[in-house]
DNA sequence: TGATACATATGCTTCCGACATATGGACGAG
DNA sequence: CTCGTCCATATGTCGGAAGCATATGTATCA
């Protein structure tokens, strides 16, 4: 289930169960967070929106506000909640193993530094 | 670019960049680590070898050991590094965000939580 | 000679994400 | 009155990363 990768869905989620309702706003709000590489594809925010309503995860209801295009509210079912959860603790994996990767970054360069300097001539402040 | 979404690719040259030189070493040690939900793909992790020499970030040459299968030995090339540090960059904004996901998934429980309270009935420990 | 560990590789499919484009109401400007 | 623009939702297409399966070859030990 939380298997195949997947960045955006995990994002809308979080977003609706925090109060954001329509498309257009979580939107704005994905933009402004960074999700997204570059700029956010809304097309691929709404097929998101659309597909997590068909497989039950969130409701939604037409709002047709005077003045103002309709629009489509959204909210979480329970079982969004509960895939909410399961996102967390996928995220929580993930934050872990990006933790590691910055780790192994570091040190990997920090070696390579090290080793660099024996090989190039005597440093300018001159070691031991 | 470093636009796409890849998550193998920066593991792989992180630990080349570590040391690990060979596909079999790495396959082990990106299993170990958990990468890849699930079982890790070898053919995908030689497929992204393969590539990585194809565009200059890493070399590899083959290894004949007395004993034991041949196998290719890789290390990075400048080019390599400096995506490697490119990367760096990319997993800190991706470890921001996940941060940021963590901290609205933990603020939109507790504001359900706090919800249900108030529709259900006093609470056990009877509050204030 | 058969099994198992080491090691590398290719073929096929699925589906997420990038890019482009269409639709339509409201509303102010000209 | 129609033109442009903001709000808002939606579809179509495409490439490629990732998932799944399978093939190949050597060395070692039972």
């Amino acid at each position: 289930m939380g298997r195949r990768r997947r960045w955006l869905e995990p994002f809308v989620l979080v977003l609706i169960a925090d109060g954001t309702c329509h498309g257009y706003a979580l939107a704005a709000r994905l933009a402004d967070l960074g999700v997204a590489p570059g700029a956010l594809d809304v097309g691929e925010l709404y097929r998101t929106l659309r597909e997590l309503e068909l497989v039950g995860l969130v409701g939604s209801s037409w709002v047709v506000p005077q003045g103002g295009a309709r629009r489509r509210d959204y909210a979480l079912t329970d079982v969004g909640w509960a895939r909410l959860a399961e996102w967390e603790a996928v995220m929580r994996e993930r934050a872990r193993l990006v933790g590691e990767f910055l780790g192994a970054a570091g040190r990997a360069s920090a070696a390579r530094a090290a080793a660099s300097e024996t090989v190039t001539d005597a440093p300018a402040d001159g070691g031991t």
